[in-house]
DNA sequence: CTCTACACTGTATGACGTACGCGATTATCG
DNA sequence: CGATAATCGCGTACGTCATACAGTGTAGAG
């Protein structure tokens, strides 16, 4: 019974049933479409409600009978372009959280601009609540309570974010504008040149024995599942402890 | 000897030593300071270069001397903002790394602009290196190897990101533009009202027992707790398979 | 047929980032 | 000591953006 903000009812299909007047040209659907397709193409910064006015040919202000301001906008486009969650296979839920913790992040990689989108809001659209489901469903069977799961998948989803940031920050590839560092230079080859001995003693061993530098490795799975495993021992410790 | 970002190289002090023309007025601490204040006290969409330069007596373009873009200038911010981590007492590695990783979180909470800006960039200014340091010597006597080490500071560091960034999310009281959802309901209150039991039927059901919906709840650091005590144990079995 | 709610448009405003070129300043070199 | 040239901060200007406000035409309700 409480008031909606009028973007959630929204996006929740609760369009007002409106009768007279011209019929409605746009709706919200095309309008975050066309939002996420420029945003896919350009990266969060090409999205101005005018490019996505002109996108649907429309002008800039009809936008606003439908969002209440850019970023309400944005809070569409953050759930509407979330896929549908993995498929539990009847898999336990140690499985099914790894893949839905992987999945959540190659899905941030594919939309880096998510990244910065989701995590300014909380979950309330349908696409995302459906994700947050599915993971507590997988947990349904363990002996942790309510809130205990409910934690474990925020650390889970954090991660994913985690470590996607860290893959697109440190790739000075990616696509989306600003990204990497204000020159070309590597991160390993800043670190090498900036880094004193006396005062950052145990990160300049580290990267004199060359470990670190080759930032690419935290594209490889490997790295993302080391601290995914980190979690998911963490959680099966607990419950053992709980159920034994 | 690579080439660094500007910024990068004025982070680290090295400015040019300039000999000729007036004396500078300005300095890149000066202009980080006066930006800082302003992001403390009404959020990063209240600095502007122009907001900057006028609490510096200057003109806008003044800036633009030391500084590259407001881009830039942001990444320098993000460092500057950082204070000295906390002292290791002889602490072990886990008590360290917990009191570390919730610093890291406080520190966010307390300046909230720092969550949107530190997330774009690896850290590459002393101060956050310096908390990577800290954090990595903390792990110094473990059997973990160099890659695995770095994998669980990064893993914290995400952590403490992602439970700031919801504490702060879910707190419509946040002082941060923009903070809580569109209208002024509660978090709860919103997924009561929209959540159809048929498609979600785990997350409904949790919200009828009444453990969600308090996202209040988050804000103790019990909460906090858990999901940093998943992650240490992960990291302490790690060790003793290791070890053993 | 009239009235009125509504969908969209046109124009305008103020803020913003920053490119460009200026005079003033001052260490260096002749 | 005087000329040179680098550097500083400033003024102006442009293009873009979000959005307020006031229409203008449309189409269902009476």
């Amino acid at each position: 019974m409480a008031e909606l903000p009028p973007v959630v009812a929204r996006m929740w299909g609760r369009e007002p049933v409106s009768r007279r007047g011209p019929r409605p040209r746009l709706d919200l659907a095309s309008i975050t479409a066309a939002a996420i397709e420029i945003a896919d193409a350009e990266g969060l910064a090409g999205v101005s409600m005018g490019r996505v006015a002109a996108r649907l040919g429309v002008a800039p202000m009809g936008l606003y009978r439908y969002v209440g301001s850019k970023e309400d906008l944005l809070t569409v486009m953050a759930d509407s372009a979330v896929p549908a969650p993995p498929d539990r296979g009847g898999l336990p839920w140690r499985d099914y959280l790894a893949t839905w913790t992987r999945a959540h992040r190659d899905l941030l990689l594919s939309r880096p601009w998510l990244m910065a989108v989701q995590g300014g809001t909380p979950p309330m659209g349908p696409r995302r609540l459906s994700w947050l489901d599915r993971a507590l469903e997988a947990l349904g069977a363990t002996p942790l309570d309510d809130g205990e799961k409910f934690n474990t998948v925020t650390a889970l989803t954090g991660y994913a974010l985690t470590g996607a940031t860290l893959v697109h920050a440190t790739s000075a590839a990616g696509g989306e504008r600003g990204a990497g560092i204000a020159g070309a230079a590597e991160y390993g080859e800043v670190l090498a040149e900036v880094l004193d001995p006396r005062t950052y003693p145990t990160l300049s061993a580290m990267m004199r024995s060359g470990t670190l530098g080759r930032s690419e490795g935290w594209v490889e799975d490997a790295d993302f599942a080391f601290g995914l495993d980190l979690l998911l021992d963490g959680v099966e410790a607990l419950i053992r402890r709980r159920a034994g």
